[in-house]
DNA sequence: GCACATATGCTCATAATGAGTATATAATGA
DNA sequence: TCATTATATACTCATTATGAGCATATGTGC
């Protein structure tokens, strides 16, 4: 194959040490869960070779074997190499992420991977309660790195909604990145371990993985159905309501909700209705997965001429 | 570290050859273009090592190099590593693919890579004057694949906007995957070389990696400005609106696109006009970085409750 | 029956969008 | 000079989407 990279001295060889490392979430009631091992504090991950035809393919197959669950949606979300471990001079590691959400959790029989709740990770994401616990002091730290530079101070107005600006829940990986920055995540200072930081720490640089997977999740639920790989075969509208709440960390509005998920007409009652809390009992629904592709892409935010 | 994936006997060791592959887009007029080499017939790529301290640092020092214009916006597309063409047993190929925005185009002197339309290579996707050229035979073409197999005519309508369907421009992997797997495009074949297929064929996946890039940026520029990127300095609302509709491969209504982009507050005036065209002289403008991230970042597509 | 709790439906002001029309300002040439 | 042409810029208006609040329906528990 003819390169164009090779002529500029950039490289000499190719190798690198090649890793799989997976997000996969699922929800329970109302808490969003991760996937974990070396008890809670890493991501799932291992060497990656050519046993199976394809990254998508083997990494499926072992999620199933581990979770029990079929996986729904699996989705690449970043390579990672930018790493100063490279353990040996001149070989690279390279971490291939993936975003896999299952519909339940697998029994935690037998030392096998426990799940474990986002926000115990990124505990300043959730504000379906309001600000969440440590809010001002996150501030106070923050507003203390930035000092008076005033590009420090518009990225934290943008990211963590200071200042006026809108918070938007998307922007998880800008915030972890200023908090690691403003060396406010144990991750920051090298482990130091002593419970120094926000959140609960991670191996590496998991966390930011973490992060990265949440906010791709964020983004896809806005424009595409992926709530529905996350939610029993039938359910009603407030249990679907809880589910994106809990997964974008922001209450919504309940018959705007309604409205939205009806006029996209992406499900469909299912006849029959529950009596499992006190008031009135609610229909159940099913997911309609023959209009997916076709609706579920709306908003192009483009003043396109027709005609 | 702790693996989860090691257990299963999915793997046996992580060794694997990395490769970086650029699309490098440009825009000249209203055609965009692609950076190529092979007189055309590929992407430029080469092998990945640790010379570079990050992924991202060593392509954006090699591609300024190469077109003499610093790289405004560099973002990873996608890895592959499903290739049947593993060329050592037991050494995985990987592909680490980066979109990239260039200003200008390099002078092409002396055999350096040479810049080609996009649409040369993928002529379905150029919408600005109605259908574009051979869309009758594709489509016949198509139609003939799909046979009355229902998930087929679905997937057609969805990705071509076929029987009813409005066309979406964001849809050009599904469109090539669609042709690539219907046979009609020359990469299918094993490049027969007959030029059978439709529109310009690339070596290996390069074509798909192409599209996946346009696919992204027809993405991107509905929620975040990177058509800037692309401007000269200054320019005119028609100007800009020219260098979108190319990369959509759309037209768009004039004045709603003045107000769009007016609204958003993006860009400021220079004060100077341009005399260039025979009628009524245009203001000139300039992009206003300061906003960049508050704005932009506007539409969320959900009923988030407030106070 | 009554209080309560939840589900479902309706209204309404405001904003965003798609489409079209009107006016302004230049070059060009009879 | 002055109509013609071409482009730029500014308004208008119907329709739809969105955010917010209120009203009604239908169950449980006592």
């Amino acid at each position: 194959m003819t390169t164009g990279l090779v002529t500029t001295g950039l490289v000499t060889t190719g190798l690198a040490q090649a890793e799989l490392i997976a997000v996969l979430a699922a929800v329970t009631g109302d808490a969003p869960r991760v996937m974990t091992v070396a008890a809670g504090e890493a991501l799932p991950s291992g060497p990656f070779t050519s046993s199976h035809r394809s990254l998508q393919a083997g990494l499926r197959d072992w999620i199933e074997s581990q979770t029990g669950h079929p996986v729904g949606f699996l989705e690449q979300l970043y390579t990672f190499a930018d790493r100063d471990r490279a353990e040996e001079a001149d070989l690279r590691q390279i971490s291939i992420s993936y975003l896999g959400l299952v519909r339940e959790q697998a029994a935690p029989g037998a030392g096998r991977p426990e799940w474990h709740g986002w926000y115990e990770y990124l505990p300043w994401e959730d504000h379906r309660h309001g600000l969440p616990p440590g809010w001002q002091d996150l501030v106070a730290g923050l507003n203390h790195w930035a000092g008076t530079d005033r590009g420090r101070v518009q990225r934290l107005s943008h990211a963590f909604g200071l200042e006026g600006a809108a918070w938007n829940e998307d922007l998880v990986l800008s915030r972890y990145e200023l908090l690691y920055e403003a060396g406010m995540v144990e991750e920051a200072n090298g482990h130091s371990g002593l419970g120094s930081g926000i959140g609960r720490a991670m191996q590496g640089d998991h966390r930011r993985i973490l992060a990265t997977g949440i906010a791709r999740l964020r983004a896809k639920i806005k424009y595409r159905p992926v709530a529905f790989e996350l939610m029993p075969e039938s359910f009603t509208f407030l249990q679907l309501q809880r589910l994106v709440e809990a997964l974008i960390g922001l209450r919504l509005h309940k018959s705007n909700f309604r409205r939205q998920i009806d006029q996209q007409e992406l499900i469909e009652e299912t006849g029959e209705t529950t009596a499992e809390s006190r008031g009135r009992p609610a229909m159940l629904f099913r997911y309609r997965p023959a209009v997916l592709e076709a609706r579920a892409l709306a908003g192009t935010r483009l003043p396109v001429s027709r005609g």
